[in-house]
RNA sequence: GGCGACGUGGCGAAGUGGCCUAACGCAGCGGUCUGCAAAACCGCCAUCACCGGUUCGAAUCCGGUCGUCGCCUCCA
């Protein structure tokens, strides 16, 4: 397949070199509860690999937690709990969160925490190369050293001076001189070093996370699009420093940014919308036809008419997904709309023309419906193509509880219409509607069904979900003040 | 200031030289079905920011104009 690889800048095919494929995606700081920016990014990932191994590969993938750095320490201590406290718990939220995106858990799940050894080890090496260098219990690596820093980001070390606000910093060789390693300040987590005790610095957890579960060169390193400089480019500079090896990473995949909308969004508060309560007004794959709808490469405007309209678009494939057909394959060409699908993936992952083919297989099997054909080889075609997406097809969770009235409501509705009361029977069928339940009468009685939010239902719920938004952890971030329309910041 | 992306129907979004009088989804309109609906089905709804050029042929290539946005600083 083709993809396109921020290395070089234009799309490549893609040819991995191990088996399993080795793809390390970066993860997240549990310190603030998640939002729809990393839903995009998890999800154009977790359908990446879904993609490669349903073309037959295998993949081991690893994603990653930094559960130690200044927000985590900021965060922990205005909550008055401890650093691994504050990880576990919002760990726990993601994965949770994960499971419900229909996202598969990756092969290995690192921490930084309990990384700091292999990145002793590195930064050490570092060092020995000198490569970096200890001043006052920080360690830092020179920038110098690699003969082609700033590949990634295509940029070069006179550049980023130009542009970039560097704070003065004595202890430092070069101005863009990053820390490998921060000594400790009182009443910050600190670990035992040669350089002193300390913690590490931003960027070599993955290169040592990278190199511990994946080796010292691997088939592709991804992550959202801001992660590119400094991260990416830093990684590889020690990576590739401490090795001796490059490249390190042969394909670079980056995912856009998702965006606020227009200027009161980002200047309100309660419009950054995390992941959890994404996850309750549109659905899983709601969420993911959202994301899924555009190019990864492409930056992606949140929008509560964008949602409700992919809302609606998931409902529409799981009502095909679940139509009754006559038994049998049927004579619709599947082998056409796999190849479509397979075109569509292998050309840098285009999921919405794969989107396409799946809402064209939808048609047709409403269509067989219709007619009263056999398309049982649609059916299942629908549901694998669904499977590489990450889409399932299930109905949103209607609270147990309320089935059992609703069923109530609906045989009470019957015994309406049996004795042609339609006013009193119409009035039930509204009341439910206003309440999130579709009715649909057939001949054989009367399903029920959870409604997909509409526009005005999620207009309506905003001004309340700010608050929980907010969760148990306090508010989350407002956007920063002057700018007009912001990236979901984290 | 440096690097980069983009401008396609009411909205989202594919398409990068002829199969495009432009995929797909949402919304809308007309019809079928229905007690009425809903869902589904049938049908309808754009000439691709603007100007100029290249070409037998351009949404697609080149130049210009206008507009929007991202990164360069913690960030998926």
């Amino acid at each position: 397949m083709q993809l396109y690889n921020t290395l070089t800048r234009r799309k490549e095919p893609f040819e991995p070199q191990h088996d399993p494929i080795s793809m390390y995606v970066c993860g997240i700081t549990p310190y603030d509860d998640a939002h729809l920016g990393h839903a995009m990014s998890i999800i154009v990932f977790d359908v990446l690999r879904r993609y490669l191994e349903w073309g037959g590969r295998a993949v081991r993938l690893v994603y990653n937690f930094t559960d130690i750095d200044d927000k985590m320490i900021a965060r922990a201590h205005r909550l008055g709990i401890s650093v691994p406290e504050l990880a576990a718990q919002q760990i726990d939220r993601f994965q949770q969160e994960w499971r419900e995106l229909n996202i598969r858990a990756a092969d290995v799940h690192p921490r930084a925490t309990q990384e700091i050894e292999k990145m002793q080890e590195v930064i050490g090496g570092l060092i020995d190369k000198d490569a970096a260098y200890a001043a006052a219990g920080d360690v830092y690596f020179r920038v110098q050293s690699p003969p082609d820093y700033g590949k990634l980001s295509n940029r070069s070390l006179d550049d980023m001076i130009a542009g970039a606000r560097i704070e003065q910093n004595s202890l430092k060789a070069h101005p863009m001189d990053f820390t490998l390693w921060k000594g400790a300040k009182p009443g910050e987590p600190a670990w035992d070093s040669p350089w002193g005790p300390g913690r590490p610095g931003w960027h070599i957890e993955c290169s040592a996370m990278a190199l511990r579960y994946l080796g010292e060169q691997i088939d592709l390193h991804g992550g959202g699009m801001d992660l590119i400089f400094p991260h990416h480019e830093n990684e590889i500079a020690q990576s590739e420093g401490f090795t001796g090896e490059a490249p390190f990473v042969t394909h670079w995949v980056h995912n856009a940014m998702m965006q606020l909308g227009d200027e009161k969004m980002s200047k309100s508060l309660g419009n950054i919308i995390s992941l959890r309560q994404g996850l309750d007004q549109y659905g899983a794959d709601g969420l993911r036809l959202f994301i899924l709808n555009g190019h990864y490469r492409s930056p992606l405007t949140y929008s509560e008419e964008s949602l409700v309209a992919s809302a609606r678009g998931a409902e529409r494939l799981r009502i095909a997904a679940n139509v009754t057909l006559p038994d049998g394959d049927g004579d619709f060409d599947v082998n056409a709309s796999r190849a479509r699908f397979r075109t569509a993936m292998d050309d840098d992952l285009s999921t919405p023309q794969a989107l396409a083919v799946l809402f064209d297989l939808a048609h047709e099997l409403n269509r067989a419906a219709t007619d009263g054909r056999p398309a049982g080889a649609t059916l299942a075609l629908l549901r694998e193509l669904g499977g590489v997406l990450g889409l399932r097809f299930e109905a949103p969770e209607q609270g147990a509880l309320a089935a059992p009235f609703i069923d109530l409501l609906v045989d009470v509705r019957r015994r309406l219409r049996d004795a042609k009361q339609y006013e009193l029977a119409d009035q039930v069928r509204d009341d439910l509607l206003a309440n999130g339940v579709v009715l649909e009468d057939s001949r054989d009685g009367t399903q029920w069904r959870t409604a997909a939010p509409s526009l005005e239902s999620v207009r309506a719920a905003n001004p309340a979900t700010v608050a929980a938004a907010t969760g148990p952890n306090g508010p989350l971030r407002p956007a920063p003040e002057g700018k007009e329309a912001d990236t979901l910041r984290f």
